[in-house]
RNA sequence: GCGCCUGUAGCUCAGUGGAUAGAGCAUCGGACUUCUAAUCCGAGGGUCGGAGGUUCGAAUCCUCCCAGGCGUGCCA
């Protein structure tokens, strides 16, 4: 059952007891049944009657007549009526928005926070970029819906840790130092001015290289084997990149409003690995096979492999060094892999070994996948382009700041161009199903990068919009109104949305979907636009101008505490 | 070959068992001396990849097939 509301749920109870009593049925079936209708104008609420109609021997039309005769109007479930073989209920609109209002105002940043997750602790792994490479628009999408769920789980009550589980360890370095090192690709000027494009460039050398001479491939792994053994020349070297890439990493972080709790990468987990190892001996998983050392974990499941066969460690190795120190550290509820979905199979097999070395928290441990941006290369391989990320903020700020230019005279353009460039960017990542990949044509721009329609720009211009008026109104929002004048359909449709906030959080953790937050944030933008369309709020007549005026604060307020969750900020002023 | 993901309007996507399948973009038409036009209003546009099955009821659940993407032991 999605997670719902306390203010719905209160009332949906109500009524299944009702039901269940007059009609001698199962009250948990009723309460099950009950929905909200799709379509505004048939009620509140629903109840469809085709499941009684075999046990009463009725028709479901007739069931449905026979329960809306039964059943008495409260207080709040104002009435009943049967239509076809649903039975609508509508409860009374002004003492619905007299409920919901009241608590977004007392609510206020906190409105929507809940404690289902109290005294629960949620581990994130996301964001992970690599050193020595670039931090390139595939690590937004992890570094984005990581952050939001850190939020959207914070809200929820759960105690939650952010790990930044940098890719710093691993073969790739001994590519990494065995290009750095080759006499003939030094270029000293280059190396001080663009460190980063220079290393990625040494990389998909080598990486090229490498298919015509398999030497090098041996080369790069006996570099890694030299790092893991602690020798200083490599160590050296390992830490230039290191630090190198730690300053690019927390300038783009900043950028975004992104933070971690550990930093704990790879490289962390160097003096951990002998324990992993010694632990699948000792519980009699690990076995020799062609050299090396692999865990088994199915039929159709390739083994995993702890020592390749010259004895240094694989990723799998560090990730079940990492699983089981983030246990014993955290004690957690859900440990989070933000990763991509094309990873799939590499969380399916670390599971597995964690099953099979006999820790029944593996099942607490989860893959959130996610997909990518299909014309974009990592390397600058394949005939596709390379996009950095800085490329893209720039581009997306640049186009805040002409769109600006455009129409306002406000002061601190500049500021308001980057919180807009930079939430399209973010909103854009967060408005699909993150499995789905992300359509991004690398010569058209306007794929990610609109500002019309349902993008971010437009739910924090209605944000801004909605500011503006109460700014305009020039008093402080009461709840102290005639709830009887928000009961036009506009009205009960903000109204409506605005309760069901609470509950899309909750079912967004429960999923562990952040569109779920982006997608809510539009429909009631949408509804808010059109409210605006339909009623003026600064009327002469000041009850009337008081109502309204409590209803769109409590819509800004609510706009602002999901922007939030998404890591997008809700200007004043745009 | 095997495994996973995806398939809904021209394009990009919502819709995870209920009533007439919805948005944005694009196209066409309209609204700025009126609380911000980064907006709003209206129109056209659909064999929900295909075929079976379960159900009172299927875009939604099951089976098979088709198409695209990703992955498939010594990169991570």
């Amino acid at each position: 059952m999605s997670p719902m509301n306390p203010l719905v749920q209160v009332v949906l109870d109500d009524i299944a007891q009702q039901v269940a009593t007059r009609m001698d049925l199962e009250v948990a079936e009723v309460r099950s049944l009950l929905e909200v209708p799709r379509e505004s104008g048939r009620g509140d609420f629903a109840l469809p009657c085709f499941p009684f109609a075999r046990v009463m021997r009725r028709a479901p039309q007739q069931i449905a007549e026979e329960i809306a005769t039964a059943f008495e109007p409260g207080p709040i479930i104002q009435s009943c009526q049967a239509t076809g073989p649903f039975v609508n209920f509508t409860l009374d609109p002004a003492e619905r928005a007299r409920r919901v209002l009241g608590a977004i105002h007392s609510g206020g940043d906190d409105f929507g926070s809940q404690d289902i997750g109290s005294g629960k602790t949620v581990v994130l792994d996301y964001s992970s970029p690599n050193i020595a490479k670039p931090f390139h628009v595939g690590h937004l999408r992890s570094t984005v819906i990581g952050a939001a769920l850190i939020r959207v789980y914070r809200s929820l009550g759960y105690q939650t840790i952010g790990v930044n589980h940098l890719g710093d360890w691993g073969t790739q370095f001994g590519h990494m130092m065995a290009a750095y090192s080759r006499e003939d690709w030094k270029d000293p000027e280059r190396e001080a001015s663009d460190p980063i494009p220079f290393y990625r460039e040494l990389y998909a050398r080598f990486n090229l290289e490498i298919e015509r001479d398999a030497g090098l491939a041996e080369e790069g792994r006996n570099w890694f084997r030299r790092l893991e053994e602690g020798d200083q020349e490599a160590r050296e070297l390992w830490k230039k990149f290191h630090d190198v890439s730690m300053i690019e990493f927390d300038r783009i972080y900043r950028k975004l409003g992104v933070t971690f709790d550990h930093f704990t990468g790879e490289s962390f987990y160097n003096d951990k690995m002998d324990r992993v190892v010694e632990e699948a001996r000792s519980r009699e998983v690990a076995v020799e096979s062609e050299g090396a050392l692999v865990i088994s974990v199915g039929d159709h499941v390739p083994p995993v492999m702890l020592l390749k066969s010259n004895g240094t460690t694989t990723y799998h190795t560090r990730d079940l060094a990492a699983a089981m120190y983030r246990q014993e550290t955290f004690d957690f509820e859900m440990l989070l892999y933000v990763v991509g979905e094309e990873q799939r199979l590499h969380f399916q097999q670390l599971f597995h070994a964690l099953e099979r070395m006999g820790f029944e928290w593996a099942a607490r441990c989860r893959h959130v996948g996610f997909g990518r941006y299909p014309n974009i290369s990592s390397r600058g391989q394949g005939g596709k382009r390379f996009v950095g990320l800085d490329e893209i903020l720039d581009e997306a700020i640049r186009r805040a700041k002409e769109k600006a230019s455009e129409n306002s005279d406000i002061e601190d353009a500049s500021g308001v161009a980057e919180v807009v460039g930079i939430g399209a960017v973010i909103f854009n990542d967060l408005k699909n199903n993150r499995k789905k990949d992300v359509d991004f044509d690398p010569e058209d721009w306007n794929t990610i990068l609109e500002f019309r329609g349902d993008t971010g720009p437009y739910v924090q211009y209605s944000h801004a919009r909605t500011a503006s008026i109460i700014r305009k109104h020039g008093a402080p929002v009461s709840t102290r109104i005639d709830y009887q004048l928000l009961t036009t359909p506009e009205d009960r449709t903000l109204v409506s949305l605005l309760e069901s906030y609470p509950g899309r959080l909750a079912m967004a953790g429960q999923e562990v979907e952040p569109s779920l937050v982006t997608r809510y944030l539009l429909d009631l933008t949408k509804a808010l636009s059109h409210y605006y369309h339909k009623h003026k709020v600064l009327v002469e007549d000041p009850p009337l101008r008081a109502a309204r005026i409590l209803l769109i604060d409590c819509a800004r307020q609510v706009i602002a505490n999901g922007l939030k969750i998404l890591g997008v900020a809700a200007p004043e002023r745009m």
